[in-house]
DNA sequence: AGCCATCTACCGCAAACGCGGTATGGTCAA
DNA sequence: TTGACCATACCGCGTTTGCGGTAGATGGCT
């Protein structure tokens, strides 16, 4: 089935995932893409895409506002917000905002794809997905033994000891300085290890890696 | 009882607290005070007080590594630690590190003479003042009504609306640019409501902040 | 009417952070 | 032995924070 696909998102390393996964469905074509907020307040709505894929976090405007002028703009289509582990109190503002469904940042493009199926089918594909997140928590790892055929965020989401232990003492609210020196390295180092974390959780600041440590009860 | 007291601690509102308290008790008497971890270094060993008074949150250094060196030079010496909400985790480094006590930024003067007549007498005050803490996010306000003759830092924990508001808004991960925007305000506004929530929290971080909210329920 | 708390807004400055690099050495498995 | 992964360290650059001010507008309380 023919569907049209317009991406709202400010992460190149995300502009890339969806691009590939939707190289497993050539029935479906990426209309467009915007960066940042303003690009997609003035193009977003012409394009008339059947589902759109918005961030939250675009570094100059709140998704959520997207979301609304595009429920009014765009009735017919269909809002996916893409969000991250730990932005569940952000997510419920998003869906009265007008999404019907969201998609996990550090999924696997399988389930890029069943989301994007289920929303075109009527569905509102959270609490699946809710549902495997939570299910995260009370497992350790070995489930996804490479069985995805396309390189996934997901593989990236498995911390090192050492970013592990970064995590944990960025969430008790030490500074770069105190947690080198706590650990018997430079500063430097520790902003190497901050620099991944952000990569592999997808998040951009110190907060949302504490909102992160919750979930995983690091804290 | 003549009582010797020195104080490690960077913020000028802590000292301006500690002095005036002292003015309850002329029996004792300030050694000295150092603002930086380096200076601590220098001089707290050789002032030889009976208590000090360490503040973990030194610009230039751990106040845990004070601790431990203190407990090495001056094994007679009382370290009583000086430490806010939401920092029990570093508290029990602390302890670890040869505290054996601690009172909490925010309390009354009164808190604070019972703390160091506790600790004089070979006493701990960590239980009393733990229990006092987990009690204070189970009761609205109204206790301390104008009993203390001296200003309090107590008096201060009392968030504005608006500024409950940021409080939560900052915890869940949002820059000051997206609470402006979601609050109708400017940037501005936002970093004068977090400047006086730093103050009135005794924190200096944004992380520190969030768990503030996680021990108020706020998140 | 005066006072005080609150919310708002702005400024400048220093520090910390976020992000893009690059690079070296060690370990471990293919 | 050749990658890979990891931990370490460093740099530059732009942005954001943290912190010190000041100040107008409002609304309530005395």
């Amino acid at each position: 089935m023919h569907t049209t696909i317009y991406l709202i998102e400010d992460d190149p390393t995300i502009h890339n995932f969806v691009q590939h996964t939707l190289l497993m469905r050539p029935d479906w074509h990426l209309l467009g893409l915007a960066s940042t907020f303003a690009q997609a307040s003035a193009e977003a709505a012409a394009a008339a895409a059947k589902v759109y894929l918005v961030d939250l976090g675009l570094p100059d405007g709140r998704g959520e506002d997207l979301l609304k002028s595009l429920a009014r703009s765009n009735p017919s289509a269909e809002l996916l917000v893409f969000t991250v582990f730990g932005d569940e109190s952000r997510l419920v503002d998003a869906l009265e905002c007008g999404a019907t469904g969201y998609v996990l940042k550090g999924c696997s493009s399988d389930e890029l794809v069943a989301a994007i199926e289920q929303i075109q089918e009527g569905g509102a594909p959270i609490s699946a997905m809710l549902a495997r997140h939570l299910l995260k928590r009370f497992r350790s790892v070995e489930d996804s033994l490479p069985a995805t055929s396309v390189a996934s965020l997901a593989e990236s989401v498995l911390l090192t000891d050492r970013e592990s232990e970064v995590l944990k003492l960025v969430a008790r609210g030490y500074v770069n300085k105190e947690i080198a020196s706590q650990l018997g390295v430079t500063p430097y180092t520790v902003g190497s290890h901050i620099k991944n974390l952000y990569k592999k959780l997808a998040v951009h600041t110190r907060v949302q890696v504490v909102r992160v440590a919750l979930d995983r009860g690091l804290v």
